[in-house]
DNA sequence: TTGAAAGCGCTAACAT
DNA sequence: ATGTTAGCGCTTTCAA
């Protein structure tokens, strides 16, 4: 026998509040969400007060059925942890958060075909904008049915947003890897450095062909090579640098004065093989890495960088979707020099 | 004219589905997401490949509001940057998945009036649980409004789980900090270290003070005492902890040979701080961490620190609210000493 | 086994 | 300015 005892655990709906305050539900529905221009103002008083003596809450999924809209952002990342990505999460949500918007998290692990299913998802559930904010956008692979996922999801009324340079028909936000790699090289350059040994991650990302072609063009302007020899690719993990700083040649690291990770966490994934054979930064070797990660202030010496602005990036990315005047972007990457490459001689 | 070239911008419905397949929605429903049991082999076949063909997603807002319940679990974190909370999450929203649960996260900021909106934001979601994994479980302030809020979200059919100790009447997973600090006093005092300084996080917090009162303990039990001068409070914070530590007396800290930090990036931050300070660790003071972070790999020298299986954390949290055979439960944290803590003569 | 119909909580024309 | 009514996309009785 459902009775009122039941009905107590069930939550309270619009339907209550209005009639706990003597209203019909469309004005209830007015005054708590929608334009609230049009209404009484001993109306707004009483359902305001009713509302808040119920407790009410509006249940959202049923708002964005009826409205066939949402305000919620997906954000796709492939991973979560490390410095990079969390802060890219937070800074994400804190701006979304000042534009309304809700941010549901989704993890790809770098698997495309996941990235497609969770892109369908995200149309069936209208969400209103989709952030690919991986390390990375291949070419090749599924790259051609990611692409048809999100023009499907695009007319669906869904913006979508890169954070990365892409050909793709999208919105983006870019870093600018290539001229941050090349003042890095320049900067290094004028500091005395002249041979050079680059840790790449993942070779198939754009973001490694950039940074590698920034730091060449700067490099070249000053009249210095980078031969495809002095660059040993792994992925963009602080273990993949450690391995393969690990099994370097000794007299690669020898000859080179300068290790240049592709990032921060193999930066410092270097720095502990380096340690573990025996090198020292900088007496022996200098490191630079790139993205100046909170956690560089952890670790001596102090590693040189190229600080990428991350709380700019998600400001932009949020521009974009709210169409605040907001036009795809590439933010500038400067140049952090530190202990780990000290002016030589 | 609304003619059909709109609709090509529209979602795909069931109702879509159904009618390509020509069954009735009902039984595009029982196929797609219902209980298979009782349909059609040919129809099931023919249903789908329709979904397939017209690349159908569901609305999950649409079915939540059809079932009156979601498979939405939201996490409240008071941050998110820093390893230990990216590492919660990432482990949460792993377990999850394989529970067939979705992670909204929520970012508290240690605001409590913050907190209790997003309780009733989610109870007006029909989330399946909420999982409070703040570093803390205060007391008096809105602590009482929050277990109302709390209670009212449980009476709406949702599940709690509290991330630490608590005397609220909520599901629990509590990590031993008592008696990990308790073992950590032993260890260090078979090592030999007899004057101990503590670096304190918030006061008011739960952590702070099992943390110490089990190091506290665990000295008792060698005739060694940890009186309240030697205890120094900021909060758990990097920056808080260098600060509190570029404050301390000289005399404080020539007269420890320990300096215990109640978690790790507290201990960073009072690594950074002695640096400056000019004294070397362990030379000059050892010094001991909480919680063995993943970026404790880039220190030097290694830091001593007691594990917090943050993936067990999780595991039980999901298993507590999925229902599988789990209680409120203490997860055990162990000591790993490492350089930073060598032992004494 | 399948379909028709009612309803989930809310919004948005459309009347009044 | 307010109420009536018809949906939104989906699930779930209830008949057939």
């Amino acid at each position: 026998m459902p009775s009122s005892a039941d009905r107590r655990f069930q939550p309270v709906t619009l339907t209550d509040v209005a009639r706990h305050a003597g209203v019909s539900q469309s004005t209830a529905s007015r005054v708590i969400n929608g334009s609230a221009r049009s209404v009484n103002p001993a109306l707004v008083e009483r359902v305001m007060s009713s509302a808040a003596e119920l407790q009410y809450s509006a249940n959202l999924q049923a708002q964005a059925v009826a409205r066939g809209t949402t305000t919620n952002l997906a954000l796709l990342v492939s991973d979560i942890e490390g410095d990079y990505f969390s802060s890219m999460v937070a800074q994400m949500m804190s701006s979304a958060e000042r534009a309304g918007l809700r941010v549901t998290i989704a993890i790809t692990e770098r698997r495309i075909e996941r990235e497609i299913e969770l892109i369908r998802q995200f149309r069936g559930q209208n969400a209103k904008a989709i952030v690919l904010a991986e390390s990375s956008t291949r070419s090749g692979d599924g790259a051609e049915k990611l692409q048809d996922e999100l023009r499907l999801y695009e007319e669906s009324g869904g913006t979508v947003v890169i954070v990365s340079r892409t050909r793709a028909p999208f919105a983006f936000v870019d870093l600018d890897n290539f001229g941050g790699a090349k003042r890095l090289a320049a900067a290094l350059t004028r500091l005395g450095y002249e041979r050079f040994h680059v840790l790449g991650g993942d070779e198939a990302l754009v973001t490694t062909r950039d940074r590698i072609e920034g730091f060449r063009a700067g490099l070249a302007e000053h009249g210095l090579e980078l031969p495809e020899t002095a660059i040993t690719y792994s992925d963009f993990s602080w273990e993949g640098a450690s391995r393969a700083v690990g099994m370097l040649d000794d007299a690669v690291l020898a000859n080179a004065q300068l290790l240049f990770a592709l990032n921060d966490e193999m930066a410092l994934g270097a720095l502990a093989a380096l340690r573990h054979r025996g090198m020292r930064v900088p007496e022996d070797i200098a490191v630079a890495g790139f993205d100046d990660i909170r956690t560089l202030r952890n670790v001596v010496p102090a590693l040189t960088s190229v600080r990428v602005p991350v709380d700019e990036i998600a400001a932009a990315v949020i521009d974009l979707i709210t169409g605040g005047g907001g036009r795809s972007t590439t933010i500038a990457a400067t140049v952090v020099l530190r202990d780990s490459t000290p002016r030589l001689n």
